[in-house]
DNA sequence: TTGTATGCGTTATCAT
DNA sequence: ATGATAACGCATACAA
């Protein structure tokens, strides 16, 4: 390689080096944020760095080191309102702390989430943000990801990673209380399937029960509507079963924001008012219930401290892979957001 | 190094040539699809691979190869139904092609998209798929990305790379004739701002000005509303500014679904009747417009096309660098999705 | 068609 | 506080 040739060739670790006078070693100290470095030496390095733009290699690192400085972010799906909020956060708060994040979908299905952390991805990233929907707690040994993990939204692989969520019984029983309070009494759930404890949708029905029973009103499983994704469209084919049923009822909780605008849309649809024949509440506060008309009550999750939190447990693993003391399971702040489509009182619709 | 720490250790391509009894290069041949191999050797190889786990080590292929096979997607925000749907599909696409995407936020902020692609991520990923909307064609001088690049959105550098976009004159002309069509005559138009062509706001003033022009509908400047970022409480802002000015309008085209929605909303609180008072329609195609009440006509820009389009020019570009024969623009078809928000016409609401 | 040998640019060990 | 040097695991000339 002639002197032309490496003249036009990114800089490197070496050439710093040689314009700094120093060896190759105290470059990287420096690149590493070595504490012992003289102020001059630093100083020279400094300005070798500057005079030829020099860059450290990213892939060189990784090789030596072990680390990627990556991690991943598996959820079912990015084109819907909670995962693509969810990922923004994830990806700013990731930023903050210098890891870059690799977003991996799986359609919710089983295989791919089991999948997700190994292959080409498994390889190149330090840990992940893992929301799976459909494993359950028998999966946890097909699950081989000899990684950092954070977990969000169900305490699936509880003692085997740490867990960032809401308290979904609590959240739930929020979200029927003000239904109650608010003079309904036939109320209809959209979310709930035949998963059991921890899944959330088991645990969030487990709150609704909760809330029915101290206001002294029966469960009806007729107004329990398990569903398949948490999409608008499912949610509106919903009670749109319900009412050609015939089954009455003058409040609707969707389990997510999505499940309660399909709801509420369909609602609107048959010409039944939203919220004097029938309140509507979801949960998410996704910016969609607060530009539908009326405006979605709902149960905010804090999705940002969320994001956050997981984050920064990630980092920590990462940086402390050795640390034990046992996986923590952070239970994040919500806030009931009542708003329009709960509004007014009427009883016995 | 003891056998028994070797054991415990990854596998590496040269366990897996001794314990096939070849050579490193032919195992590496074998993951590169090298052509002229023997069945013998490559059934070895296989069993080989197999009997070890072996998974090629990706940082090491990197720093040897100079390749990632990572892009970066680099958009204003995610946390929005147009952008989250593009990520999405980017993503499904990608993989296809066995790449994997690295999303990068900007906000729409001129100096983080202009350096997006330098910093760390530049330095890791092949090329990107890139949807600037701060830019300006001023600005082509300072983006210094050495990297393979297919633009979305905008014609902004033309000729520095490949783009992929819909016509946006013809898309907006589409919408304004349906409005037209369906006894319009007053249309407010929500997105126009001051940027000059190839800017895609731009581009579609010019088609919403050639429908007025062809219907002999007057143009009425104070109908153009130019707005900040996309979003829907611009949408709501922008008709609650036109309304309380006292300025007359029977039907509303947004730039975007999310701008549309956000005026439909801000009429249905205003207990404005769509589309007996005012028609509303967007653009975009989001899951949001078929769910609002009444459910938004739109101009669908086939995302889906969009994204495979960019992801094949931007494969290939990764593949052949040196390809030259110019940089390719592709114009992705659009279909107009006429739904309840423009029904019935009504002449001088 | 396959093998040998070298180097990609960094980090880490050890020595000073 | 800094330097010399050996890996990290793979790809690729070049040789056979």
């Amino acid at each position: 390689m002639t002197e032309i040739e490496r003249g036009r060739m990114a800089a490197t670790m070496r050439d710093v080096a040689q314009a700094a006078g120093v060896s190759v070693k105290t470059v990287s100290n420096y690149f590493n944020g070595y504490r012992y470095m003289s102020a001059a030496t630093r100083e020279r390095v400094e300005a070798a760095v500057e005079q030829l733009g020099y860059q450290i290699n990213v892939a060189a690192r990784n090789l030596r080191s072990g680390r990627s400085r990556m991690i991943a972010l598996v959820i079912p799906e990015l084109d819907h309102p909670y995962y693509s909020l969810l990922a923004q956060q994830v990806i700013d708060a990731a930023d903050e702390v210098g890891l870059s994040v690799l977003v991996e979908t799986t359609g919710g299905r089983r295989d791919r989430e089991l999948g997700a952390l190994s292959g080409v991805h498994g390889q190149v990233i330090d840990g992940a943000i893992y929301e799976p929907i459909a494993l359950r707690p028998a999966d946890r040994g097909f699950l081989d990801a000899a990684m950092p993990l954070v977990m969000i939204g169900e305490r699936v692989f509880d003692g085997l990673a740490d867990h960032v969520l809401i308290n979904d019984v609590a959240a739930a029983r929020t979200a029927m209380e003000h239904l109650i309070a608010s003079g309904r009494r036939r109320i209809a759930v959209i979310g709930t399937n035949d998963a059991a404890p921890p899944a959330g949708a088991a645990l969030r029905r487990i709150g609704c029960a909760e809330a029915l029973d101290a206001a002294g009103i029966p469960f009806d499983e007729r107004l329990m509507l398990p569903v398949g994704p948490w999409h608008r469209a499912a949610g509106a084919e919903a009670i749109a079963r319900l009412i050609d049923e015939g089954v009455e009822f003058d409040a609707v909780f969707g389990f997510n924001d999505a499940l309660a605008l399909g709801a509420q849309w369909l609602l609107a649809q048959r010409g039944i008012r939203v919220p004097e024949q029938v309140a509507v509440m979801g949960l998410d506060d996704t910016e969609d219930g607060r530009f539908a008309h009326p405006t979605l009550t709902t149960v905010s999750p804090g999705v940002r401290q969320i994001a956050r939190t997981a984050v920064e447990l990630l980092a920590a693993r990462i940086a402390d892979p050795t640390a034990a003391g046992g996986f923590q399971t952070v239970l994040a702040d919500f806030d009931l957001m009542a708003r329009e489509s709960t509004r007014a009182a009427v009883a016995g619709a």
